[in-house]
DNA sequence: CCAAAAGTGTTCATTCTACACCCATGG
DNA sequence: CCATGGGTGTAGAATGAACACTTTTGG
């Protein structure tokens, strides 16, 4: 396919390439973000409606080009705040997707990103894009634009994975939730039932959580306890449901 | 920092910019790969000494700047292969770095890899770069050119989780190896001792390995059996250690 | 017979699973 | 008092950790 010689090992330089060095520094660099919350009925993507082309008129991730003076997880967290308003998001960089011809208009290279949030803060629209904003139960997707429908499902399974391994549910919860909520968060992302009383040992043993002295109020029932998240547990504690 | 607007979300168009569009196709994609192997002693990788600048005679992490026609996963590939000469390593994506000033000569994106090879079969020099070649104990990494040592510290952390949760091990040991000669690969590579007998239940347990009808032979001790990985797992199988 | 590593078994503790049961509230 | 979900306890199974013991080879 190209020359190649012993020079060319990972050398940026003017010389040794079968092909101007220039015209290796003809790529864009975006980054799309799966941004998804709950709403105590199921996990929930957020998707905007493209305004322009290509693809105008479909559903895609949110994302954008990274600019040239920009770190790339700068562009990420730019995207976020611009989107949601919300600084410093829960964020984690997924996979580089740089298939030739994923996009039309040219070498685009896109990093994913998945975010988690608080859907109840979330104001729905921190600029004006309101109408072309939806949070799409992950169920449900519709056909997306680009290559996006495969970048979402791979982050779709490698966040589900995260979630077994590390304790990040809460970032989609409320700051004050009851064992009852993150059971049904668990079981709705992870797609699987928990046996109520041993789901409440695993996840109390695990110290991530602190009890407040608080209840949830006006149920016609045994009101249920109310926790906040152990701010000494970080995404790098171990974990496992 | 950028004007933005509406129009900016997710677009490769040539308006919506507060700066021309051909200004975001501007940088470059490199690949480096983290490629790792066990000699019965202790996990290495394997390094370069850099024969131009920048970084000239500095260690670094194989690598090349992806070609403007080819994908980049195809770009990993093509260094791994020209590297070792050897086709269908095992390899996996880990992550983009793409700080502004990571690369003294320009925006270069790098998108790190991590291989697994035999040490055993990999001929040193596929090509002519014999004395540029260097297998380096992980315990004791020299300085490295660009952000490569973080770059590899960041590989090596998540390759051991990865050891953990997948029966990837088998990747860098010969076709043919006894129970023992895991048990070191994983106490090495986790830096963890096991109990014998309480390690050889474990791996039996997964259905990973299938006992072969020969043994280690010219050993002044009772010869250890020889078993082989179960094709039937794949590196999505499930699996703990 | 001895040394050395291969390979097996047993015990006790811990954790997991399934399931039953009691508790507090609104109506 | 009932319905509803909150919350706890327990027995038996499964798994894990520690460690002792037997086996097979070369010398």
């Amino acid at each position: 396919m190209h020359k190649t010689d012993k020079n060319q090992v990972n050398g940026v330089r003017d010389y040794g390439y079968s092909i101007p060095i220039d015209d290796f520094f003809t790529c864009a660099l975006s980054v799309d973000c799966a941004i998804f919350g709950f709403d105590g009925e199921s996990l929930k993507v957020l998707l905007i409606q493209r305004g322009a082309e290509p693809f105008i008129g479909k559903w895609a991730l949110p994302g954008d080009l990274m600019y040239p003076d920009e770190n790339l997880d700068d562009a990420s967290s730019r995207v976020l705040k611009d989107l949601t308003g919300i600084d410093n998001l829960f964020i984690e960089q997924m996979h580089a997707f740089g298939r030739v011809n994923r996009h039309p208009t040219g070498r685009v290279i896109t990093v994913s990103y998945y975010a988690l949030v608080k859907i109840q803060d979330y104001n729905p629209q921190a600029s004006s894009w309101a109408d072309q904003l939806e949070w799409h139960d992950v169920t449900a997707i519709p056909e997306l634009a680009f290559d996006h429908k495969s970048i979402l499902e791979n982050t779709l399974e490698k966040f589900r994975e995260r979630m077994r391994m590390r304790p990040i549910g809460f970032e989609m919860l409320p700051a004050k939730f009851t064992l009852n909520d993150i059971q049904v968060l668990y079981e709705q992302v992870l797609d699987k039932k928990f046996d109520k009383g041993n789901f409440r040992k695993k996840i109390l043993s695990t110290k991530a959580l602190i009890p407040l002295e608080e209840s949830r109020v006006n149920v016609s029932h045994r009101p249920a306890k109310l926790y906040k998240l152990n701010q000494e547990v970080t995404q790098d504690t171990t974990f496992e449901i």
